[in-house]
Order: structure tokens, then sequence, then C-alpha cells
DNA sequence: GCCTCCTTTTGAAACGTTTTAATTCGACGC
DNA sequence: GCGTCGAATTAAAACGTTTCAAAAGGAGGC
């Protein structure tokens, strides 16, 4: 069983088994074809070259890749290796290697990953983008790669995209806060000019009138960024207020901000969630598991990997394809941090 | 500036421009080759064509890929992304794709994983291995596909390596606890098997039979896994313990298991660090953002994904490149779960 | 023994790029 | 005006695979 270190061609196995090249790329691809003992024999070539199919070659014969890509916003956030590892689910039993990259939420790291996929001929690029309508999207789309838009959505219906119904998260956060007694809630998260944060204070807006409360008892706490660090400092901020007009509850756009205010107000004293309830996003592992467990609005991370690598797979596969806008449904995990 | 949605090709361009397809070749890789005149035409011919350079050709006919691959243990760990961060920039440095690759811990992924990135000749693969000492890995390297081991270590030097010193993680973590003046400790975490966890339970014997403390006071407490709900049923247990004997401080393996413990002590009304001080193992971010941010023994996460990178590298283009094994050293950051 | 039919095997071409050696062409020195 | 040199360009080969049409072997019928 001695292997060759230097890597062996179908060229090197067919002279080994005496065979023409032909025949071995039969027994790779249409093993039926070939009589027993030459493919006894070939395979027993192979072996013992050690013979392992040269993929570059084989794609660029095939006019395609067997990989699909995933270009993520934030490796470090749960959320996203959580739709990542839908997309791996869905590639996984369609046989392609998924391909992950991280943007890092950096436009020009984002642009240098798509550049790259667009080399390598990948057969279709998910993408959480740093901005849904730059027109890097476009070009890639319009030279012809197959691109889905994951947890974003984009006007118009250029591509196809999978989100989850932000509007109606933000709704469901502060109905449930209303249902529990609250009268004076803060919103915290920010900047406002992602597109999920300002859905989800919309939905908290239209729950707030609808249940016929007073919009000056509705306030903002604007953040700088979705982190436990800004969920620290918005901490402060809440704990300035004179406590006659504090919130008694806090809607928070993500469950790292939620994370870092309940710290706070851990640290501070303040009880959660008697003195403070709590609303989180996202619902990611650490949300169930923080000291006082958070109740937050879960989105179907898995389902949203999935559904997209569908729609990438179909745009790539079916002639017939129309772009479609996928959206999910969330939902409120009730826990502990609003148990009054 | 009309653009062809089917991939245009080398020789179209050269078509295009009316220049000889050699010529566009130098124009991409040595345009100082080229007269300017010509240079600019053919530029001016890829823009309208939205030529894209096929990289399944191109690393056909180098022979090697511009890509370099990780294989991790498990996405959902912040550990592994962060891991994953530090090789990323290194292969940044060096103008790789990184190629990433989840095992999720189950070695039939790991394989399929390690079999799709042979196929795809990369220069190297970097793997946190479900099993160090798996054949899988030495076929691989026998083939001729640089490797290196991540955050574990393989006995012998068939590979490079690059790790964390867990003895001395363990050590400085009980010794931390006995200079705070506990004399009674629980070792939580598990399965011994994990070779991690094993070292730095050893490390954690070692510091406490040097104080001269009795061996009986180290209870150990073995979880099935390093999860944040093993973590919450070694509380129960240790909360069954009476009061009297119960350790008055905790071990734990990683910051999950911790985090878990701190979870079901904070429930359960026991005193953070006042009546049980807890130690965790990664100082992953969660770490510092929990309710009550939690002492940790951290491990340089990117500096131990650049090392493997850079070791990768090396064994990919040095000729006389002989294998290393690099140990970092861990350190703890004490905070306010063991702040008495 | 010849023809047909079916199974198995073969040889050649093609995918898109890079590279090397060869060619063209104008300029320059003599 | 001839030879030479250098810069710019070209033509052809190669990387490893798959595919397709064609060829080679039998087996069986008559």
């Amino acid at each position: 069983m001695a292997q060759q270190s230097l890597t062996a061609s179908v060229k090197d196995v067919a002279a080994a088994a005496g065979v023409s090249l032909g025949t071995v790329s039969n027994v790779l691809n249409r093993p039926d074809r070939v009589a027993a003992a030459t493919r006894e024999k070939v395979e027993r070539a192979m072996a013992e070259l050690g013979f392992v199919r040269n993929e570059s070659a084989r794609s660029l014969r095939a006019g395609r890749t067997r990989t699909l890509a995933y270009v993520m916003l934030d490796a470090g956030n749960p959320f996203f290796t959580d739709v990542a590892q839908g997309i791996e689910h869905a590639a996984e039993g369609a046989e392609l290697s998924l391909f992950l990259c991280n943007s890092d939420a950096r436009a020009s790291r984002e642009a240098t990953h798509l550049g790259h996929l667009e080399q390598q001929r990948v057969q279709g690029i998910l993408i959480t983008p740093v901005d849904p309508e730059s027109p890097v999207l476009d070009a890639i789309a319009h030279r012809g790669t197959p691109l889905v838009i994951v947890d974003r959505t984009r006007r118009g219906a250029q591509f196809c995209s999978v989100a989850v119904d932000d509007v109606l998260g933000g709704r469901l956060a502060v109905e449930h806060l209303v249902d529990r007694g609250h009268r004076r809630v803060a919103l915290v998260g920010g900047p406002l000019s992602i597109g999920q944060v300002a859905d989800r204070f919309e939905g908290a807006r239209t729950a707030w009138t609808s249940a016929g409360l007073p919009p000056d008892d509705l306030t903002l706490l604007v953040a700088d960024s979705l982190t436990v660090a800004a969920g620290r400092s918005a901490g402060e901020r809440l704990a300035g207020i004179p406590s006659g007009r504090r919130p008694t509850a806090a809607f928070c756009a993500n469950d790292l901000v939620a994370l870092g205010l309940l710290q706070h107000a851990t640290t501070t004293g303040l009880q959660v969630p008697e003195q403070l309830a709590i609303v989180g996003y996202d619902d990611i592992e650490f949300a169930a598991a923080a000291a006082v467990p958070l109740t937050s609005v879960r989105q179907p991370r898995q389902e949203l990997g999935r559904a997209a690598a569908d729609l990438v797979l179909d745009e790539a596969g079916n002639p017939q394809h129309e772009h479609r806008q996928v959206v999910f449904t969330p939902e409120l995990v009730a826990r502990a941090s609003t148990r009054g």
C-alpha cells in the first residue's frame, strides 16, 4: 500500500492499471458501464497511488463548481452561526460544499470575499450584506451568479431574499410587556440606520399606540451598536432617570444589548424583573443561559438558512426560477426576565 | 457598458480587443510588459464583457489553489470563531481565501470535509479535530497536503500543532482560588476523555497538592459535555452537598459550563462569589458580560489562529520546513465571580 | 463462416488559464 | 541599406478531468 506524496492523476492510474484514461474516468463516474474485473483493477491502482480527484480540473470541465458560499455579517454572533448551520444542512443534502466567509461588517472585506467567490464560480452566494442596497450585489447578479439576501430585505425584486418579519417581532415584544402591566417602556438599540432596528421599533410603537398608551411614555434610548457594551451604557442612562419616571421595562433590539443591560442592572442592584423587565431579540443560546433567563423574540434561524439555500439552488438549477421574498414569522419566548 | 450574463473568457476578451489571447493574459499578470495603448484597449474590453477570471482554470494550470481551510470543531462556540478570525487575518495577509468548515464534533462530517478539501487541493488545512489521533489525518499529510492541528496536541512529530498549556491553565485557576482562601474546591467538567479537560484538571490537582492541601477536599464533578446545560446540572449536584462540606469555589473546564453553574446558583439564591466562587476557562466574550462577570483563564485565541496559519504556510512554501509544536501560555483574568 | 447486436474499451477534443519560445516590427548604429 | 537589438506581441503547449463518437470484442443466429 505504498502511497505517493506527489499527487497522481487519472493518467497515472490508467498507466498503472494498464487501461485507457477514459476507462478510469468511467470507473469514477459510471461504474456500471465497466466490467467488474477491470473496475477492480483500476480501484486497486487508485488505492496504491493514493489518487485524489482534482476538483479544479473537474469543475473547469464541468463549467461549474460543487460549492455554495455564505458571507456572514458577523461570525462572532451566534445568530449567524446558527443560520450557517441551516445552510450547511441544505448544502449537505445537495452534495455541495459550503464555503463560509466573514465580512465582519466591513464593506471592503465583503467586496474582497465576493470577488473571490465570483472567480471561484461558486454555484450560488448567500449573503447577509453590510448594505443591502450596495450596487456590488447587483453587479454580481447581473453577471449571472445566483445570489440570495439573508436576514435583510431590499426594495424591488432583483434578488431572492429570506427574512423575518421584524415589525411583527417588535409588536410581539411590546404587546407582551403591555400585557404584563408595564406603562413606561424603553426601546434600546441602534443605530437606527440598520433596517432591522428601525423595523423592530416601528412594530413596538404600533403595539404601544394600538393599546391606547401615550407616546411620551415610550422612551427611545439609541445605542451606537448592537453589542453587550452598548447595553451596559444604555443601563447607565436608564439608571439616571428619576425612579418615578423611569421605564419599568426595556425592549432591546437584540440579545447582546439585552445581556449588557441585564448585567448593568444586576451589578447596580436593580432587580430584574421586579424593577426592570427586559425583552431581547434573536433568542440566542446565551439568552436562555443568562443569570436571569431572558425573554426574547425568537427567529427561526436554521430554517432561515435552509430556505435561503433552497432558493439559491432553485435559481441555479431551475430555468424558470422567479425571485421570491420569503418572510418568516417570529415568536415570543417568555422567560424569567419579564415574569413579574 | 453592456454586460454579458454568460461569462466571458480570455479568448472572448482577446477577440473583442483585437489582440491575441496571450496579450490579455499579460495584461492580467504582467501589465508592465504590454504597451499602454494595448493595455487600455484590453481593459476596456474586459469591462464591457464583464470578464471574471476563472479560478478553476487558473489553479489547474498553476497546480495549486490560493486557498486555506480551517475545519472548526464547533462553530457555535465563540472560542473557535475567534481562532478563525486570527487565521483569517493571516490568510488575508498572504492573499489567500479562507474556507471555513464546521465538523460540529462529528467524525463523519469531519471526514467529508477533509475529503472535499483534499480534492480542492487547498494549500493547507488547519483543523481542530474530533480525535487528534485519527489515521485520517495521517493519510492526508502523507499524500502531501500540509496540515496543522489547532488547540489539540498529538504524540509524535507527525504534524505541526498549536495549542495552549492546559496544565498550566488549570494550575493558575486553582492557585488563584487557594490564594483567595478557598479550602474546599470543586472541579466541574467532562468528559475526562477530552485531552483538554484532563490536562486542566491535572494542573488543578498539582496546584492543590503543592499548596499542601488534602486531596479529599478537591471534589471532582464530572459532566458529560462542556455545555451550559451540563453546568446547570452540576449546580444541582453541588447544591445537594450539605453546606458544611460543600465546596466554596468551583473551577469549570470551560466558560459555558461556568455560565450554567452561575445561572443555577443565581436562580437558587446562592450568592456568587460570597457563597460560591467560580472560575471558567476560555474567557469568551460572554464571560465578561455575564451577570456576575466571570473570572476565567484566557487563551490567546487570535494568536493561536495566526500562529497556526503561519505554520501551515511555512510547510506549504518552505522546502526545509520542520514540524513544530507551538505552545502558548494562558493567563488568568480575575473578575467579580471570585472577588470575595 | 458471416452478419448483427450488445457490451466494453478507447482516443480525441474540450474546458480557460498561464507560460515559454518564437515571431514581428520598428529603431538604431554602422 | 544592411544587420542587430529590444520591445511588444503571438502561437502553441500544458494542467487533469469528462464526454462523445468510434472501435474492438464477443456472443449468438442463420
